[in-house]
DNA sequence: ACCTGAACACCGTTCAAGT
DNA sequence: ACCTGAACACCGTTCAAGT
């Protein structure tokens, strides 16, 4: 947010104790890092502090605590996404990308999907929230809707983060040896009262979380788009 | 909330330490009644502890840990949502009463949606699959698309989940009131990077939030149909 | 078999004290 | 103005010891 890093220097020849001085930024760069390393549990501000060579009470004098910490980071990731895809031409295809964004961000920094899920009026949401919002607008639903139309993908969006990072959370294994798990366990449900999950469970094993998400983005669009003729 | 001093008592003379002995069963009614008074934060091994006349290592004889218990209450709440609803007629009715039935368990018991956005394979996520896949193969979807349809209502209920559990992490003022400070914080962001938040910030104020949660799923529920006929 | 509660290894946050 | 790091008030979980 604010960069008071950026300075120059003042005198030469006095060692300073770092290379340079705590800053914002440079305590989001580390936690960033650090979540990214670790899971969810990895950022601490003990850990935060070692990294950073200082004690665990200056991050305080940068940062108002860990919460605002984590919001700060998730929305540098989320900014990365938004920014990037807003200047598409059609419309739809906006709503893909950022959608497929959303999804790689979290893929790449699953802490993220936790962080989202966790308060729905962080700055990152509201990116999100904008980013959407535009691309509804654009594809020309009526004004009224739209507020509506929005908050669908958005939701239909957070649901996807609380998944992803959850999922993630049970990890270590690779993706496909936990779905490969999980569609295992599903055939071992009692069939009378789990009929449905226990026929799916061959198709879980195979399928790509990537393009169901998209396609239930498609699902939400069609159904926008159809009420809007038939309503 | 609950009142286990009713208990009449067994035989004079002999003061029993409780009147009963420890059991999941009372361990989860406890930990049900710990979340609903506070919130997510109360509920710790400690608190209890306390309630239960024990000492907190007692409880590890009887459950596996504060994620299990966790685990085991949102079950406990979910399965009252599910099983109420599967025997309705016309399915798009029962996904329309499961999904309100959801939201309503969710704001009688905010630390549910923190819960289910927690672990998507946790038994009370899965219960709801079942519940959902059941209607959506009722609705007359093919076979291959049946996984997908309901993993995308799935989606967009655990997205509530997530969004509704963050909505109550800031409350102790009532609902109104949030989204009115809500409203007024969104009309004074930058109207150049955040027009569209901006010009829905009004609409927030009056939404109604079960309303916009049911529509959102009959907008799915019309994206899948469509897309059967068209795709 | 079941319960007790002190002890262990952690947290986030504060704050007097330093430079 | 900025940093230090011990101290505070907590956690979940373990475990020797009790009944």
């Amino acid at each position: 947010v604010s960069r008071p890093s950026a300075k120059r220097r003042v005198s030469p020849r006095t060692v300073q104790r770092r290379s340079d001085a705590l800053s914002t930024a440079r305590i989001l760069e580390a936690a960033i890092d650090i979540l990214d390393e670790g899971d969810e549990g990895a950022l601490t501000f003990r850990a935060l502090a070692a990294r950073l060579a200082t004690g665990s009470g200056a991050i305080y004098w940068h940062v108002a605590g860990k919460d605002d910490l984590l919001a700060m980071a998730a929305d540098h990731v989320i900014a990365a996404v938004t920014t990037r895809v807003t200047k598409l031409s059609k419309p739809r295809d906006a709503i893909r990308t950022l959608a497929g964004g959303v999804f790689d961000a979290i893929e790449a920094h699953p802490w993220v999907g936790g962080q989202l899920s966790r308060d729905p009026w962080q700055n990152a949401v509201l990116r999100l929230l904008e980013a959407i919002g535009q691309c509804v607008q654009a594809l020309g639903i009526p004004d009224e809707k739209q507020f509506h139309a929005a908050s669908a993908l958005m939701n239909f969006i957070l649901g996807l983060a609380a998944q992803y990072a959850a999922q993630v959370r049970l990890r270590e294994t690779d993706r496909s040896a936990v779905l490969a798990m999980t569609a295992a366990r599903w055939m071992e449900l009692d069939p009378g009262t789990y009929p449905f999950v226990r026929r799916v469970a061959a198709q879980l094993a195979e399928h790509d979380d990537r393009e169901q998400f998209i396609a239930g983005i498609e699902l939400i669009l069609r159904g926008i788009q159809t009420g809007r003729s038939v309503s």
